[in-house]
DNA sequence: CGCGCGGTGGTATAATATAACAATCGTCAC
DNA sequence: GTGACGATTGTTATATTATACCACCGCGCG
């Protein structure tokens, strides 16, 4: 079994991502009855979904596969569940794409900067304390107060810069 | 006359909003004139529409103020000339909110950071150089190129902040 | 038991955005 | 002028994303 792959850097492609997937599942129910938050099995198929890859998903896409597995989901159920696991920070939104990617680190509160590529799609949560300070020192400078944040950068990762695109 | 208000601050509701208007068109018309682009009526018009206050505008609000102009206005009349406007870097488009505001930097490229009240609604388009590099140096030490930003904060203007809400 | 509450199912609809094609307008070559 | 061409706008239809609302179920608790 190799190892998991390191938050922050753009999954190798021989990464296990059986393990990513375990990894989510297994903390979300650690969290949860940390918290009493109920792990239903719908809450826990979604966050299932939204992990088979590091792609960001659609909430309709969500709800396809729902469907497959045989339960007849509406969009209520889905976003439902996407509610949940959002509070529960298990799940962020990207207001860019209007869909939604697995928490790469889940064991605390915060607020990241997604950079995502526009070629393959894959999303890389970064924490840099030092934006994040920078940001709230100015913000503070012409009187305001931070209290939700939303860093979405778009461009290429490693891999495919490297295809010259 | 009062002066302009200055750039990156809440504006005070004394300022004379007639004045940033102005502005605003003189400017789209010089940048269109230097740039060879064509600023329409229609084009005009919502950029008019949009800076009517410095709150973020939905495309159907605008849509439906177009229409008591009097033109019967569908979608892709109201969202052509956003496409477009958005384009010249004379409106920027909130994805957390869906929504257009005017440029206040509209005389270089840039992308900037937005304040936005979650009180007032207002909007306030910072530029911090220093935020702009650490990204960019974080995100290049993993391997990412920044194309695009949206940076969004969300909170409360100062104004609003000491109403104790 | 009976009540309340969180979760889910289901219908309908709201809100945001785009595809596709026709009609019109501006400009420039001739 | 006028014909050709590209850019803009008009129009219809539809796609995509998200929420309001009500009914029902299961379960804990008085």
């Amino acid at each position: 079994m190799t190892s998991p792959r390191p938050a922050d850097t753009f999954p190798t492609p021989e990464h296990d991502h059986a393990e990513c997937i375990d990894a989510a599942l297994t903390h979300a129910e650690d969290t949860c009855r940390r918290l009493g938050l109920r792990f239903t099995p719908i809450r826990r198929r979604v966050l299932e979904l939204i992990w088979q890859n590091h792609e960001p998903v659609g909430a309709y896409d969500l709800l396809d596969q729902l469907s497959r597995d045989g339960r007849r989901a509406m969009p209520p159920t889905v976003y439902r569940a996407l509610e949940f696991l959002v509070a529960a920070g298990l799940v962020h939104r990207l207001a860019t794409l209007n869909a939604f990617v697995g928490c790469a680190h889940p064991d605390h509160a915060h607020q990241g900067q997604f950079l995502i590529c526009r070629n393959c799609r894959r999303v890389v949560e970064m924490e840099s304390p030092k934006v994040g300070r920078s940001l709230k020192r100015e913000a503070e400078a012409l009187g305001f107060s931070i209290e939700e944040q939303s860093i979405e950068l778009t461009g290429l990762c490693p891999d495919c810069s490297s295809e010259a695109h």
